[in-house]
DNA sequence: AAGCAGAGCAACCGCACTTGT
DNA sequence: TACAAGTGCGGTTGCTCTGCT
């Protein structure tokens, strides 16, 4: 872009920082005359001195006159927070299902609400390294290992709906210490006398039903969709791609998945056999390269415990975080109806 | 009363996407 | 098709208020 001194000058003169009532008074008749949108005209068409982003900004998360004011519900916190594990960080997205709360509302209601779930939850305020680094360590070592659960079961625990395989637990622990902390967050396990925990990151819903990468449909594609995933992260989800059309996508893809399935070879030696969900759709096969990948592929940053439930049954407390104390029975993690 | 820490919030920044030419 | 301008989004910063010591 070719800025020249006039541009710079004129946003030399451009005020900043908080707004005053009329300056908020000035927008507010702009856009009553002018309506919303035309951000960048807003100088022009005004006396305000405020570039067209921060005009925007400020009606949309201030002055909107449909915006709702005030602490969050208890109704509208949960919904947040099922949002949240649906969307992840999409607060515009979120900012649609949750009528008069702007995005940068939700956002700073979730961060902080998260700074205190993490204090509360989390005593040991910095995360255990050196428990992280002697996992990684024991792991890497020949001398009787405990390993982690592989790669492979965290990432099923993301698609808990579609009842993937799951490794049993390591050898020496049992299942009654094989906690889960935070419902599906987390997974940490002891031994020793050590925690030892791994990160379980919802994944996006969009993609859990993968169609098929080839003709032949030898695999899901989810390996494709974990590209997918990666790109859309990449890309800050700024894709202009609106709710509908999301799910839209979703729809073809569990159609190009059942139509996979009929020219499925039944007999196919993969991971996962061609079972019905709870709710009558086809469960997706692993892809043989993605196993692989995930085999090989151990995974050690720490997360937080704070992560709330996705499709859980959970205990919420006044504080808004949920009940981890009891053990959990290790089949009951990936058992979830729901998700 | 003063200092400090944390929470809550408003606003900015940088990036990416969309649209117009 | 390429480029510039406009727009939207998510991450981050910094200010203000409040409670505690």
């Amino acid at each position: 872009m070719i800025s020249n001194n006039n541009e710079e000058k004129e946003t030399c003169e451009l005020r900043k920082g908080t707004w005053t009532p009329s300056e908020d008074a000035m927008l507010i008749e702009y856009v009553n005359k002018c309506g919303e949108g035309n951000w960048s005209s807003v100088r022009k068409n005004s006396q305000l001195m405020r570039c067209g982003k921060s005009c925007r900004l400020r009606w949309s998360n201030h002055l909107r006159p449909d915006l709702k004011k005030g602490a969050f519900s208890q109704e509208e916190e949960k919904l947040l927070v099922d949002l949240h594990a649906k969307f992840g960080n999409k607060w515009a997205l979120i900012a649609t299902k949750l009528p008069g709360r702007s995005d940068n509302d939700i956002k700073n209601f979730w961060n902080s609400k998260m700074k205190k779930q993490l204090k509360v939850r989390s005593p040991n305020k910095h995360p255990p390294k050196m428990v992280i680094q002697e996992a990684e360590r024991e792991h890497f070592s020949s001398s009787s290992p405990p390993p982690p659960p592989s790669f492979h079961s965290v990432l099923a625990s993301c698609y808990p709906k579609n009842n993937l395989t799951v490794e049993p637990p390591p050898p020496n622990i049992s299942a009654h210490n094989l906690k889960q902390p935070n419902q599906n967050s987390s997974f940490s396990y002891t031994n020793n006398n050590a925690n030892f925990m791994l990160p379980l990151t919802p994944m996006s819903p969009y993609y859990r039903a993968s169609p098929p990468s080839s003709p032949h449909c030898q695999n899901s594609g989810l390996l494709n969709d974990v590209v997918m995933e990666g790109n859309s992260l990449r890309g800050k989800g700024k894709s202009k791609m609106d709710e509908n059309e999301t799910i839209a996508m979703a729809v073809e893809k569990e159609k190009d998945y059942e139509a996979c399935e009929t020219r499925k070879n039944p007999t196919s030696p993969q991971l996962i056999p061609t079972e019905k969900n709870n709710h009558g759709a086809p469960m997706p096969q692993l892809d043989d390269e993605l196993i692989r990948l995930l085999k090989n592929y151990p995974l050690y940053s720490p997360v937080e415990k704070w992560y709330p439930a996705v499709g859980f049954e959970t205990q919420v407390h006044d504080e808004g975080f949920t009940d981890d104390d009891q053990d959990w029975d290790i089949g009951n993690i990936w058992n979830i109806d729901g998700w």
